[in-house]
DNA sequence: AGCACGCCGACT
DNA sequence: GTCGGCGTGCTC
């Protein structure tokens, strides 16, 4: 009678029930992974998060598989924070629980396919498919899934694998494999027989006339006079100019011995800075107010200008906290950033940083998990990407949630939806840490936050070194166009200034966002425009690569030569994206070295990092990118900033479209004069006169901000109501059309809030799907619990409906 | 989410 | 007549 409650890594809502001996009832601690059996045949990675007696009366648990920690791995305040978040976003436990755990140490079992022992086979009686399964068991003694899939070039194997079984050929097991190896390091040192003064002078008498060896030997006695630490291999390698193989011969010469030790992947090896780090008064200032504001409230907003040298105060507020002994964790919106700044940080705090972030391998990222669960050194300072909140902190001091603005904070595609910020503060709130929010154009909602007391609020007004903001200039492209001052997309305003920072060494961001303004190929006869077949967009034109493709199923085709409606072949590009940008420059300033910043020549792990660092060492003049270019980075050269066209931004069909567009182009514009050179920034629009663009010229957030919030408050969006927005998807037309519908008609009856739709999304297809939304908007004084409940009642009696089953819906709470 | 079971169209 | 499509229901 004894047994565990447990969440599968799966998208279900329950937990699950298995019972254990009394042994293991002793020795299973909550946060525990167990290996449990589900359904037919799968072996799951469980997590453990309740111990108990009660045995269920509505069927059979059943027996855990094995258990695969000595200690619990999860902590229970994590546990219950993917609770929270599986309640707040309404999503399964299990969802949280699979995005949450690096997927190392969630392994599922994998079938594997051998032969029965002693078998004497009639070959005769086997089909070519079994026959080549056959076949390829004699040369190796098991296969997987796969491996039979490769072997036969086709999908579907389970019937040939179902006969072999049936013919008393195969077998097949379940097993689960550990992936995780902690990286060992090759070290020698000398034989312990050598160790006396004796055995010294007898060792260099045996390698008289072996040179080569004997130059290893010396420089091994070098070396570890210098270190007084290990030697590597790798290292006596390097410092002899040898090879490994000659090391290999002393090692079988017992002159050396090699050992290994496990090494931590993720090294810094730099120096560590012995200064103290130098606050300017304004930064001082905020320093001291953020402090205070700590001992008031639990979350403080920084709301500095771009350049005002935020990270210098928080590295300061980092040394405070390390003080006291506690975990720091400390987000960015996206890697792209990190290399940057945890160069800046490993300055500072050395071994204590860890990075902690999706696109690590897998071995990194559970040496980090590790890390951070037993508290240790190497650990302490954690930054990361929004994944980085689901690391097991026992002892969290302070979290610091860095362009708080940024929306790749907010998860949109597989649940849990979860927004990172608010997230990060609800976590904070367990741990009884501070929460210090940064940002130069802070999100509207916090702001509102701040400015309602709910959170402090700190602001600089100067930039860092009393370098001025950038001088702002409008060009009316309207007027430009007419007067013919335009070559391209640059006017002649535009060009001119490209000119003059260009002589004077200094180098140029131009920044086109490329989003709702893709370059397609229209047919100049009769208009068509090459289409997706599965998606309801128009396909994109990709010059490198010369096709044309689908953004958002990946479909590609080669460029066309003719209309494929009227066979005209009179083409033609229209809008235009980065890569036409580029190719304007080429021919407008050919002496000048150019590159392009995207997501297609950002592609690797380093792509990014790449162009960035060729940037700063000036191998190039003139930058060109989409918005990647607006995140934080720091480039002391650029002294002038073009945004190409500002009004494909404003016009979004999106509430936060202004405001968006208000960060991205302030974003942008700070880039633009870093050193003591006041930069400048052009600004290309049909629009000069709208607010948003006058906002941005006259750096005025305020007047942003007050205005947005006017236009929220009458339309009934964040932060005076709270969103949740619900996707039907369904293959049928007719169906979706019927289900939204329905779907649409209960909400709004029995919720008492403006709910709105079923609104037939710009993108109204994808991958063969059809899409409908609807959206409930949540007054300040409704209860978001309920509220949340009784959408869920509604969305179970939907399923319940035989003819809507079908239809998938998605939720997505406070969406972005 | 996966996976098996079960019922209707295009091929040997 | 079978292979294979995806609708339906269940998983401790």
């Amino acid at each position: 009678m004894h047994f565990v409650e447990v969440i599968l890594p799966l998208s279900l809502a329950k937990t699950f029930t298995y019972s254990v001996s009394e042994a293991e009832f002793h020795y299973i601690k909550i946060g525990m992974r167990l290996a449990v059996p589900f359904g037919k045949s799968k072996i799951y990675t469980a997590l453990v998060i309740e111990i108990h007696q009660n045995k269920p009366t509505l069927y059979e648990a059943k027996e855990i598989h094995q258990i695969l920690d000595e200690k619990p791995i999860v902590t229970e305040i994590q546990i219950a924070h993917w609770q929270w978040i599986a309640s707040y976003y309404m999503c399964a436990i299990g969802d949280v629980y699979r995005g949450a755990m690096p997927s190392a140490l969630l392994l599922e079992s994998e079938t594997i396919i051998s032969q029965k022992t002693d078998l004497v086979v009639d070959t005769s009686l086997l089909s070519d498919d079994e026959f080549l399964v056959y076949e390829a068991l004699q040369q190796q003694n098991s296969l997987k899934v796969l491996d039979i899939m490769a072997i036969l070039s086709k999908k579907n194997i389970f019937p040939v694998i179902q006969k072999l079984i049936d013919k008393n050929i195969l077998v097949l097991q379940e097993e689960i494999q550990e992936t995780y190896k902690p990286k060992l390091v090759r070290y020698v040192r000398l034989h312990p027989k050598y160790e006396s003064k004796e055995g010294l002078s007898e060792l260099l008498e045996t390698l008289k006339s072996a040179n080569k060896q004997k130059e290893i030997v010396l420089n091994y006695f070098q070396l570890s006079a210098v270190e007084k630490k290990p030697i590597t291999v790798k290292k006596l390698v390097e410092a002899a100019n040898s090879s490994s193989a000659i090391v290999k011969v002393l090692i079988e010469k017992e002159i050396f011995e090699d050992y290994f030790l496990q090494e931590d992947r993720v090294n810094f090896t730099g120096k560590i800075r012995e200064d103290q780090l130098q606050l300017s008064s304004a930064q001082q200032k905020a320093f001291e107010e953020i402090k205070e504001s700590f001992t008031q409230k639990e979350v403080c907003l920084l709301h500095g200008v771009t350049s005002s040298g935020k990270t210098e105060i928080y590295i300061k507020l980092i040394e405070e906290y390390l003080e006291t002994g506690k975990q720091i964790l400390y987000l960015l919106p996206e890697i792209a950033l990190t290399t940057q700044l945890v160069g800046r940080l490993r300055t500072y705090f050395g071994n204590k940083v860890a990075v902690f972030h999706s696109k690590y391998n897998n071995n990194e990222r559970i040496e980090v998990w590790n890390q951070v669960l037993v508290n240790s050194e190497k650990a302490q300072v954690v930054i990361g990407a929004r994944s980085s909140l689901f690391l097991p902190f026992y002892n969290l001091g302070f979290i610091i949630v860095d362009e708080e603005h940024e929306q790749t904070f907010k998860q949109v595609d597989p649940a849990p939806r979860y927004h990172a910020r608010d997230a990060a503060i609800v976590l904070a709130h367990s741990h009884k840490a501070k929460v210090l929010l940064g940002s130069a154009t802070p999100s509207i909602e916090t702001y509102f936050n701040a400015k309602s007391d709910k959170f402090g609020l700190v602001e600089i007004s100067e930039r860092f070194g009393n370098v001025m903001m950038p001088n702002i200039e409008l060009v009316d492209l309207k007027d430009k166009y007419f007067r013919k001052k335009m070559t391209g997309h640059f006017s002649d305003v535009l060009i001119e200034e490209i000119n003059i920072a260009l002589s004077l060494g200094e180098q140029v961001i131009l920044f086109q966002n490329r989003r709702g303004y893709s370059p397609v190929i229209e047919c100049m006869t009769c208009g068509h425009v090459p289409q997706c077949q599965q998606c309801d967009v128009s396909l994109t034109y990709h010059k490198h690569k010369n096709q044309l493709r689908c953004h958002y199923c990946g479909y590609t085709m080669a460029k066309p030569t003719h209309c494929h409606s009227c066979s005209s072949v009179d083409l033609t590009t229209k809008g235009f994206g980065t890569e036409q940008i580029e190719q304007e420059l080429v021919s407008v300033f050919p002496n000048s070295k150019i590159g392009r910043m995207d997501q297609d020549t950002t592609r690797g792990k380093f792509g990014f990092e790449k162009i960035i660092d060729s940037f700063k060492n000036r191998e190039m003049d003139i930058l060109v990118g989409t918005q990647m270019l607006a995140k934080g980075l720091d480039f002391d050269n650029v002294s002038l900033v073009g945004i190409m066209n500002a009004d494909n931004m404003l016009y979004h069909p999106d509430f936060r479209a202004f405001e968006r567009s208000f960060q991205m182009m302030t974003q942008v514009a700070g880039r633009a004069g870093r050193s003591e050179k006041q930069g400048k920034v052009v600004i290309q629009t049909y629009n000069p006169n709208h607010n948003t663009i006058q906002q941005v010229t006259n750096n005025d957030y305020l007047g942003m901000y007050k205005e947005q919030l006017y236009d929220r408050q009458i339309y009934k969006y964040p932060p005076y109501f709270r969103i949740i927005k619900l996707t039907l998807k369904q293959r049928d037309f007719d169906k979706l059309k019927e289900g939204s519908m329905w779907l649409y008609q209960v909400m709004s009856q029995n919720l008492n809030m403006p709910v709105l739709g079923p609104e037939e999304p710009a993108i109204s297809r994808i991958r063969n799907e059809y899409i409908r939304t609807i959206i409930i908007k949540i007054p300040q004084n409704a209860s978001i619990v309920n509220t949340k409940k009784t959408i869920q009642k509604m969305l179970n009696s939907f399923e319940a409906v035989a003819q809507y089953r079908a239809i998938k819906v998605t939720s997505n709470v406070d969406f972005y």
